[in-house]
DNA sequence: CAGCAAAAGGTCAGACAAGGTCAAAGTGTT
DNA sequence: AACACTTTGACCTTGTCTGACCTTTTGCTG
């Protein structure tokens, strides 16, 4: 996790402020594996937090890419099936998002369940594979 | 609970005193878990008290009832503060779950932004607070 | 006691210091 | 030419800092 100015980095690379976001925005998305926080006015940064450690950052991303915006039950299980075999989650893990996604999408109508389920598993998968040793 | 002399605490910020008032109306007010008093004249002084007895970790269950149903981001980010503060949730965890919360309900509508980022909130926390217990 | 001076802290508008947005222009590829 | 990606700059929003001016309290002095 690091914090930048994005003047400083700007000046740096010798570029535009503006530029900063371009890049932040399209190579640090969470996508890539990256959350971005920032803050304005007087003392504002950038803050950049690297989900995954370098090892994982490729699975994370597949596993994001394969949930997309939106992903209904039966795809979810079976991602988690497959998550679960190759050995990147544990079961009782396994089991808890399973849970969290069932009772937390319970009641919500379709198309809406899809896109938070799709939210749902990103994050949980996301706390879940970050390595906390190195943070 | 602690007092302090304005002008004081302003020189040694080598700031100046007004910008005290600043920071205790922006960092220290109820919302925050603060209250603060002051007596003007000779042998004035600011009475900052806290609030709140600090949550003591507070289990995962209050922490929920504590999200409730829908949560607006000011909220979660105290929460949030709360959780890092009494060293529940590390930095870059925190961080991570404040750039998921933002990334994954920018662009939502209210009402819903709230009822997604409880959720969101919700089950990162589960799966955080679960990891951290088996150590 | 009345009155004034000094010693706190309070207010608030405006300057300043970040970062954000977006559309237009530039560049490179098919 | 058409398309995708990058770069730039004018303008916007948010958060912080400052200083002039105000109010309250205490102390001193006649």
């Amino acid at each position: 996790m690091i914090e930048i100015r994005r003047r400083e980095v700007a000046q740096q690379f010798e570029c535009v402020p503006s530029q900063i976001n371009y890049v932040l925005e399209t190579r640090f998305t969470p996508h890539h594996g990256y959350y971005v926080e920032s803050r304005r006015g007087g003392g504002g940064y950038i803050r950049i937090t690297r989900a995954m450690v370098r090892r994982s950052v490729g699975t994370f991303r597949e596993i994001v890419e394969e949930i997309g915006s939106r992903i209904d039950g039966e795809r979810a299980g079976r991602l988690m099936d497959q998550l679960e075999e190759a050995g990147v989650i544990g079961g009782t893990r396994g089991a808890l998002i399973r849970g969290a996604l069932r009772q937390e999408t319970a009641g919500i109508d379709p198309p809406l369940d899809e896109v938070i389920r799709a939210k749902l598993l990103r994050v949980m998968l996301m706390i879940a594979l970050h390595d906390q040793r190195r943070g």
